[in-house]
RNA sequence: GGAGGGGUGGCAGAGCGGUCGAAUGCGGCGGUCUCGAAAACCGUUUCGGGCCGUUAGGUCCGACGAGGGUUCAAAUCCCUCCCCCUCCGCCA
């Protein structure tokens, strides 16, 4: 949520940054909702400042005192609408882009900062994935429907050797690993801005009232929440390894061959709690360790700068870092890494004490490290005529073998 | 799954219809004392919000696991839910 007492004093600004997501009606109503509360909060309060007593009411006392009761019963059920109403619009109201993030809408206004590497030149015509891995789609359609993926043999031991080289090097870096649950309460789902904008796109265990993570950054973010931490053990880096869980639900049709888009997936992925004055460094740093992981690995990608209207409701800026796909001839993001400043902080109330005392909310960040698209992209690039690919030998000491074996399993 | 106990300030722990945002102890911070420190003593020490104020601050409202109810009035009484602990059973 964004800091209302900040947009309330200045206002035109606020409107100016929301517009560029396209929220400023939903900023004019949230304003609006606010006017409304504020006026009716002093009424209020009087009210209830009469109602105290110490001892017992004579009987004329009694008899003013049951009539404030009544006033104020009516004011509170007016309030309790305006505050409703005041919820609903901090809910969606997203956090303003950063303005170094580009403007427009869509994919196509990202603004291109950078390739590396070369797209090989491979002299036949590439493969994807389902003809150079041991992948089962078929089996994994029969036991869980469309979207999910068996991975076999020597695929299963290459994808996790390159979990296991993610963590390895982040843990180098000062990032502490750990094992999520995938599992969480609506509120650490809700802290985080994926509800309630997400919820179609959520597995959600009714019974329960539990949710499925599409993402070890829910249960990253969510592990300090209503937690006050210190200024001095800032910055928290954690690198999370779990299988992420995604409907998919505005992606019909979408990328349906293989496994490059599904509903269940494995992901290290990287979150950092830090100061305030530093989010904007820490975010060039996530993404110096994006490119650098990949770079390792040898697989030529760019880096994008998505356009303020592309973001989501939480991010001020986000890069994506794409890798070349032969058998698609573009560019399609592996990696993305997001400065999520005070909002989700707002929301799971994250907060730190400064020297001087204050209590203010951190900043957060999130970025991946390596999905299974980045496996994908591995055996695309490094694909042989013979319908085999090699492996960066960077995988070999984490349980990769050298060589990819040919056709499914 | 069964039985019992408990959730109050940074921690421990009282309070069990009004004078309680809350005793007391510990811890923290400031001070006195001291060459310095310890001890002792004095003071201070939760969070959120509204309004007033340029600031310093003032003032009022709310919060005793969460939500609802009873009452003029709830930490205190009633209901629902959540969480933690102990024992038993079950599973790993």
């Amino acid at each position: 949520m964004i800091d209302i007492r900040a947009a309330r004093a200045d206002p035109d600004a606020w409107r100016a940054a929301l517009a560029r997501k396209g929220a400023a009606e939903e900023f004019d109503a949230l304003l609006e909702a606010d006017r409304e509360r504020r006026a009716l909060l002093p009424r209020i309060e009087e009210l209830r400042a009469r109602q105290k007593l110490k001892g017992k009411p004579t009987p004329e006392q009694l008899k003013e005192l049951k009539s404030v009761k009544a006033e104020l019963q009516a004011l509170e059920a007016e309030l309790e609408q305006v505050e409703a109403r005041f919820q609903e619009l901090l809910d969606i109201v997203p956090n303003p882009p950063d303005p170094s993030a580009p403007d427009g809408f869509t994919e196509e206004d990202a603004v291109e900062l950078k390739r590396v590497g070369e797209p090989q030149e491979l002299g036949f015509d590439p493969r994807d994935h389902l003809e150079l891995g041991q992948i089962d789609m078929e089996r994994g359609a029969k036991v869980s429907g469309a979207r999910f993926a068996y991975r076999l043999g020597e695929t299963a031991l290459t994808e996790l050797a390159l979990y296991r080289f993610a963590l390895d090097r982040l843990v180098g870096k000062g990032f502490t690993p750990v094992l999520p649950p995938v599992l969480v309460l609506e509120k650490a789902m809700y802290g985080t801005g994926f509800l309630p904008t997400d919820e179609v796109n959520l597995y959600r265990i009714e019974r329960d009232e539990l949710y499925l993570t599409g993402t070890s950054e829910v249960a990253l973010a969510a592990m300090h929440m209503e937690e006050k931490l210190a200024a001095d053990e800032l910055p928290l880096r954690y690198a999370g390894y779990s299988t992420c869980f995604r409907r998919e639900a505005g992606a019909a049709g979408k990328d349906t061959r293989g496994m490059f888009r599904v509903h269940q997936f494995d992901k290290v992925e990287m979150f950092v709690f830090c100061l305030p004055e530093h989010s904007r460094e820490e975010h060039d740093r996530l993404l110096a360790i994006e490119e650098e992981l990949v770079g390792e690995l040898g697989i030529p990608y760019r880096v994008v700068n998505i356009a303020a209207g592309d973001l989501g409701a939480s991010a001020v800026k986000k890069y994506d870092l794409e890798a070349w796909f032969p058998t698609q001839q573009r560019y399609r993001e592996i990696t993305s890494t997001s400065n999520t400043t005070d909002y989700q902080a707002r929301r799971l109330d994250v907060r730190f004490r400064r020297e001087d005392g204050g209590l203010e909310p951190v900043h957060t960040l999130n970025g991946t490290a390596v999905t299974a698209r980045v496996l994908l992209a591995i055996m695309e690039n490094f694909q042989d005529e013979g319908g085999t690919y090699s492996i960066p030998s960077v995988l070999e000491e984490f349980g990769a073998l050298r060589k990819g074996a040919a056709g499914p399993g």
